[in-house]
DNA sequence: CCCTGATTCGC
DNA sequence: GCGAATCAGG
């Protein structure tokens, strides 16, 4: 296999999204990961964490005596500022925002799931309306009974839950206020109508969607 | 063992 | 210039 302008322009994209050789030499096919690390050197790509690169002289002390025995290399200049930013893998989001608990399984009409594409490495595009901020889960609590106080009488809790009101939480499990929405259902829905619009949202047409950002690496490839 | 990147050196 | 072999750390 040839390094051509393209693969070697895939390389150091790659390369520079921290992707590991490994990886890079699987995408391009048909060169082994050293083949990969060899060009990235030549080509000067190098600064990137090394299991070896620790200030260790064994490792650089057996090769340059063998091969330079005799040239005692004056004091190098200075070396360059020597980035230690450690390229970050890309990696799946974790923790994806709790549903909202449906205590009955919904009747009918599921929602369809949004749907995602995934990009080379692993990134997961965000769909269009998608785009709220992650709900930051509640940190644990300390559980208190259903109805404790008088304040609590008239809210809908999880006991109170049947197939015809909505079952939309409002506050966190485990919170003295943590009550379901109570309203009655939007029907075939678990939930009201207005927890309906926030729970469920229409696909817009596509020619009203927010194209995807570009991505880092140049998009998919065909293979 | 697996993985990683670095380096060497014959081609 | 290329990359397999090898080294060394996690």
């Amino acid at each position: 296999m040839a390094w051509t302008d393209e693969r070697i322009d895939q390389l150091k994209r790659l390369w520079g999204q921290g992707m590991t050789a490994s990886q890079i030499a699987e995408e391009l096919g048909g060169v082994s990961r050293n083949a990969v690390i060899g060009k990235a050197h030549r080509l000067g790509l190098e600064a990137r964490p090394s299991p070896v690169k620790g200030g260790d002289a064994s490792a650089a002390a057996a090769a340059p005596a063998a091969a330079a025995p005799a040239a005692p290399p004056p004091e190098k200049p200075v070396e360059k500022p020597a980035p230690v930013v450690a390229a970050p893998k890309p990696v799946a989001p974790a923790a994806p925002a709790p549903a909202p608990v449906a205590a009955t399984p919904a009747p009918t009409a599921a929602p369809q799931p949004m749907v995602r594409s995934i990009g080379p490495g692993g990134f997961q595009r965000q769909a269009p309306g998608e785009q709220s901020a992650p709900i930051t889960p509640a940190p644990p609590r300390r559980l208190v009974p259903a109805k404790p106080s008088a304040d609590m009488a008239d809210k809908t809790g999880l006991l109170d839950l049947n197939d015809r009101i909505c079952k939309w939480p409002l506050g966190h499990p485990g919170e003295p206020d943590f009550h379901f929405c109570g309203q009655p259902i939007n029907p075939g829905f678990p939930y009201c109508l207005s927890h309906c619009s926030v729970a469920y949202q229409a696909q817009l047409p596509r020619r009203d969607r927010r194209p995807p950002p570009p991505l880092p690496f140049g998009g998919p490839r065909v293979r």
